[in-house]
DNA sequence: ATATCTGCAAATCATTTGCGAATTG
DNA sequence: CAATTCGCAAATGATTTGCAGATAT
């Protein structure tokens, strides 16, 4: 049976703190945010909730290869671009076709794909180098 | 200047170890296995070494958003497929090009893909399921 | 010689868990 | 009221750092 969840103001709370921000937090700046209109919320609630709203399906979870995790309320298939100068995560939507075809054929049964691209962004191409 | 780099029997042991590995292993993984040799190795020689190998391009590190990282002596540029069932890690070969082609005329000035894969391997679909 | 490297232990960082009290349906 | 959730503090797990002594060039 899947577990049964009750509303709670905190778990609430959180859900809308991301979607305030457009930025892919980590569960510790989410924490902060949320600390700074309720300074009781403890830590381990952040966690957790960040967990069962996973879980909900309400949010999706990121993993860019550094210690962290970062959080999405945007759960349509996406990928992400993180510019190298700047730091910005964008949102981008590649076409995965291709890359199933040529794998399936070679007996893959992929059903998930998590992409993840690196480069410069356009902000920081432009008129004149930052830095 | 870039760093200037000895040579030290833990480094070699401990790349030595990765290449007879075939499992894409954690740091903790390679420390227990070149304990097998030398029981006097530190756990933090291992960590060093393996953050300098990735340095000197000798490895690569990969990290699949569970919270460890793992190391790869195959420095060529492949991606991975990991078995949901088994939890085997392979390696594949995409085609990038479709990928990158329609972010670029986006103005995504994209120079490194980090690519996952998730399914059922062929070994746990065929004959009969394990479990 | 002397800068790099090692082993050890302690520190750090992100996240999880145990627990008794508060809250929700 | 009975299960879920909370806040706190302590525990965990992966990785890093400080340091005195060993090693490589």
């Amino acid at each position: 049976m899947s577990p049964f969840f009750r509303k709670s103001r905190q778990r609430q709370m959180i859900l809308d703190t991301l979607s305030d921000m457009k930025t892919h937090p980590t569960a510790q700046e989410i924490f902060a945010r949320v600390r700074e209109v309720d300074s009781q919320v403890g830590q381990a609630t952040v966690y957790r909730n960040l967990r069962i709203l996973k879980e909900q399906g309400e949010i999706i979870e990121l993993s860019f290869g550094t210690g962290e995790k970062r959080y999405d309320r945007n759960v349509s298939r996406h990928e992400h671009f993180t510019c190298r100068r700047c730091g910005k995560i964008e949102d981008i939507y590649p076409n995965y076709r291709s890359l199933t075809g040529s794998l399936s054929e070679k007996g893959f049964q992929i059903d998930e794909w998590r992409i993840e691209a690196f480069g410069i962004c356009q902000g920081c191409i432009e008129p004149n180098q930052p830095h």
